[in-house]
DNA sequence: ATGACCTAACTTTTAGGA
């Protein structure tokens, strides 16, 4: 089963590049992030027609999450925000519970964490509550004691490996002790950052900003992650990164990260 | 030298991104 987390920055901009994606890399869950439209605009007809079932959180203009899944394979217990965010209208949290009937059940959220500049603004403070509601429900997730994936776009880089010129980021919300910190809780929980468990290189990264040269010096950071419930580390098979895209006509900044677990 | 993108929107300029 491979599940993949993409930051497109626009669906309706990178459609094309979607379902190319779907097509060469058949992946069975897709978890979407910065949709930037409502859910009434989302091409749900054409990502069905290339085979996938599809739930949208979607915003106006800013953020919106997606999951698909490849038919046969349904989702189910679908929750869209995170616990304790009644009065957060922001659109940045999916999930659903994944199963089929050859395939162990995985629930997969998809997760669109904020980037939290300025960090002398509200934004700051507003990414690390996310954070803490993201790790409280990580937490209760683990009692059901099935395979968990939170993917999507974390806006953390983990260790200074995860980005081409650390200093570059030393002050900024993405590389800033705190969002590290916050980071590590998560992992402290149980789960399994999937990418780096399978690959201990540097230079893995997954976004490279569309200013100034980034991609042509390979400037990148890595900031999309899948992190993996004990059960589904276990099912764990491989994970990589498919950096091809970023050299496309028309790319997102980001590009797919896909791990592949056994079917049960 | 200190610039260099991209996207959406009540678009001719701004806000947000990272």
């Amino acid at each position: 089963m491979r599940i993949t987390t993409w930051n497109v920055n626009s669906i309706k901009q990178r459609l094309p590049h979607l379902l190319g994606f779907l097509e060469e890399a058949r992946p069975d869950v897709v978890c979407l992030q910065e949709l930037k439209c409502q859910d009434e605009a989302f091409p749900g007809s054409e990502v069905e027609a290339a085979g996938y079932a599809v739930e949208t959180l979607g915003q106006k203009a800013y953020n919106g999450v997606a999951l698909l899944v490849r038919k046969p394979l349904v989702m189910s217990e679908i929750r869209r925000g995170l616990p304790g965010d009644a009065e957060d209208v922001q659109a940045r949290y999916v999930e659903a519970l994944v199963s089929g009937a050859e395939t162990a059940p995985v629930r997969v959220a998809s997760i669109y964490l904020p980037n939290g500049n300025p960090v002398d603004s509200p934004k700051y403070p507003y990414k690390l509550a996310f954070m803490e509601r993201l790790r409280l429900h990580a937490r209760a997730l683990m009692a059901d004691e099935i395979a968990v994936v939170l993917a999507g776009d974390y806006n953390v880089i983990p260790e200074p490996a995860d980005a081409a010129d650390p200093e570059a980021w030393r002050s900024d919300a993405l590389f800033l002790p705190g969002s590290r910190a916050a980071f590590r809780a998560l992992l402290a929980e149980g789960y399994t950052d999937a990418l780096r468990a399978c690959d201990p290189r540097d230079g893995l990264y997954t976004f490279w900003d569309y200013q100034a040269g980034c991609w042509q010096r390979n400037f990148g950071i890595r900031i999309d992650h899948l992190l993996l419930s004990p059960q589904a580390s276990d099912r764990l098979v491989s994970a990589s990164v498919q950096k091809h895209l970023r050299g496309l006509d028309k790319p997102s900044d980001h590009v797919p990260v896909t791990a592949e677990l056994t079917a049960g």
